[in-house]
DNA sequence: GCAAAATACTTCTATATCTAAGTATTTTCA
DNA sequence: TGAAAATACTTAGATATAGAAGTATTTTGC
């Protein structure tokens, strides 16, 4: 696993390194994604939490009692994503799925202790894959990748209308 | 899905842009992301070209005759990815997998033609979404953004290992 | 107030991806 | 040179995701 890791690694890096033509920015965000989400998904799983758990945790350490329809458009997920990954964090006991006021439609969502207390826990582990990954980049650069990937999302939002 | 996909997408840009605090830059970089290959997908839909196929053909395009290990390198992926994808491709009738000189352990990965031919039709697209993607982000932000990108993947390209 | 439309959840199926483990082949080196 | 190690592909099983279609419920508008 190391020895395979360190090999793709160095592979991974030769390639941008050595070769990053104008038209492969796209490749380049998805190979950060790719990173920064296997970090903080190591990460996680010390403490059996999967990255599609961290993604509706974070919603609902902010507001709790959404629906699902509402927690989906919040994670940018489609239902039967947020269906399944919801189902498995009521199994795991992260959460609990209640219906209102005699409504039999809507479900919302509440933590449990448990789900609530992960905030603690999880939120620096976040914090220290953040750290890690922009350590050493300048400021300003910082904020012009902030504008420049706010600005490619407004772009192809209206595109994939 | 229109109407689905616009409620989503003014959902995703009003948090975006109401609501960027400091530590969200993964946030961000996955999310644009997504946007990107869901831009290219479309497209590529069209041709019956999955995303996961044009990942290969892109690299199958400079060089021919890679195995399967090889291009699971340059691709970033694993195997299992790589031999379903190429099982799938030759499927297509994308590619050939064949054995060279008597050994009978490397396969060998070689396009079609078809799978040449694709290139003509399929670059234009992928740079058709860049050019969607980058319209009216300042020249210096984008370069700043390929220095702040290229240095997280190596940061946490450490980190991973 | 009721039929039609919209909504919210669920199910089913497919793709993309990974990890772990298995098999076959080649290479290494004592 | 032959056993051990390394390599390359394959299989099996799991997670994350989406699209399409189905079901149940609520809302709308006449």
């Amino acid at each position: 696993m190391t020895r395979t890791n360190n090999r793709e690694t160095r592979t991974v890096l030769r390639h941008w390194q050595e070769d990053v033509p104008d038209d492969r920015l796209a490749h380049l965000i998805r190979d950060a994604g790719r990173v920064l989400t296997k970090s903080l998904q190591t990460r996680l799983a010390e403490h059996s939490v999967s990255f599609g758990h961290w993604s509706f945790l974070r919603i609902l350490w902010v507001t709790e009692g959404l629906t699902q329809r509402e927690l989906s458009e919040q994670a940018g997920l489609m239902e039967p994503t947020t269906f399944t990954a919801l189902k498995a964090m009521e199994a795991n006991g992260l959460i609990e799925r209640r219906q209102l006021n005699g409504n039999r439609k809507n479900i919302h969502i509440y933590l449990t202790q448990k789900g609530r207390d992960l905030k603690e826990t999880l939120i620096p582990l976040a914090e220290d894959v953040n750290d890690i990954a922009v350590k050493g980049v300048d400021c300003e650069d910082l904020r012009a990748t902030r504008r420049t990937l706010l600005k490619i999302i407004t772009n192809l939002a209206q595109d994939n209308e």
